[in-house]
DNA sequence: GTCTATACATCGATAGAC
DNA sequence: GTCTATCGATGTATAGAC
């Protein structure tokens, strides 16, 4: 009993190092950059030495990939992709309101979100791969299930399906990115019900 | 003659310094961003000593955004703000194509553009002064130009013209930024050409 | 005014004690 | 495995020669 327990405590200690220094490097990287935090910082936020950083990964660069690719793939996944399949079952109005609304809602407040976007834009130069995992994991099934859906609804007449997914997405994402990253909504506010209604009004015909 | 020469030499060089030590800081920063830059590498970049860098620019962080601004009230205030008014003549059929083939054409094929806004992005929360310029200076006059062109074409019937805009400038640069910042043309292509003929479907009624 | 030389701090990464 | 101590390189910024 002692032994096992003591076996497990070792075990979740292993895994916890691991776990701690990402959250202390999450902490700095999104709040710093990549090149202005230091691995020091790092390992002061993880309140571990530095030697044990790289104990237990390569180099800043892999801490750094390491990281972002967690974040994208288990954290932000939710974000995007409608953790409700069903949520896309039923009429045009309602659902393009209720994965607008989501979207919305889901980004608009969440500051550590935001640090997020910032890092994949501002270094998507020299780690393109990061912007890749975005593209694939983040924006890449929203836009494939969004652009199903549309193409299956004829009744609206959509000549391209494929690109109104991309008005609907991009308007959405921009107003994230003008309004909360750049601080637009500070000089130029736009409350996010008259861009839902809008982009329905222009995607869903009248009689629907 | 010789004096005035002279005279004008000397100027041009005072000016000239300046100029070359800004480019050399361009270069760096577009290339490399904020922190990742050093002081050492512009200097070198502008053929001249550090000691002279620090005598035109107060410290590293005033001769970026020394720079940055330059480049949005300068340089790139022609890529979203249409230069000339009269090309917001005429029918939104043809006005809202005219306009969104120049911002994209505009955009999308500058490297040093792409550079430029992940600046802008990645240090928006470090330097929100510099978003605030882009916001101020690039966003805001095609927002509010291209709100009061919607707005005054009632027969579009556009409920929310000013949310319309967002819907179309946010479709633009969403595509800029997703397909050549983020990479996104290798995994999801969308041609330029579907996007704007769907932003003027949704955008004009038909009989229009 | 512009240069060389340098002060002083901090960087990424590692060696060796325990 | 994790720590302290440290290496060599590089960072920002400045002093002093000319």
């Amino acid at each position: 009993m002692v032994q096992t327990e003591t076996s497990r405590a070792g075990r979740q200690k292993l895994v916890k190092k691991a776990e701690v220094i990402l959250e202390g490097a999450m902490q700095e990287f999104l709040a710093h950059g990549y090149a202005a935090t230091s691995m020091d910082r790092i390992a002061a936020a993880a309140g571990v030495s530095k030697a044990t950083v790289y104990s237990h990964f390569q180099d800043k660069e892999g801490l750094f990939t390491t990281l972002i690719q967690r974040l994208a793939q288990e954290r932000y996944r939710t974000i995007f992709d409608p953790q409700h399949p069903q949520s896309l079952q039923g009429e045009p109005r309602i659902v393009l309101r209720r994965l607008a609304t989501e979207i919305l809602d889901n980004s608009i407040e969440d500051q550590q979100f935001h640090d997020f976007m910032r890092i994949i834009v501002g270094e998507s130069g020299r780690f393109p791969q990061l912007a890749r995992i975005y593209v694939q994991n983040l924006a890449k099934p929203v836009i494939e299930i969004l652009g199903q859906y549309l193409a299956s609804h004829s009744e609206l007449k959509l000549p391209d399906p494929e690109a109104a997914v991309r008005v609907f997405i991009g308007t959405l994402v921009y107003c994230v990115i003008f309004q909360e990253l750049l601080h637009g909504k500070k000089i130029l506010p736009m409350e996010r019900e008259r861009l839902i209604e809008t982009l329905i009004h222009l995607i869903v015909p009248e009689n629907l």
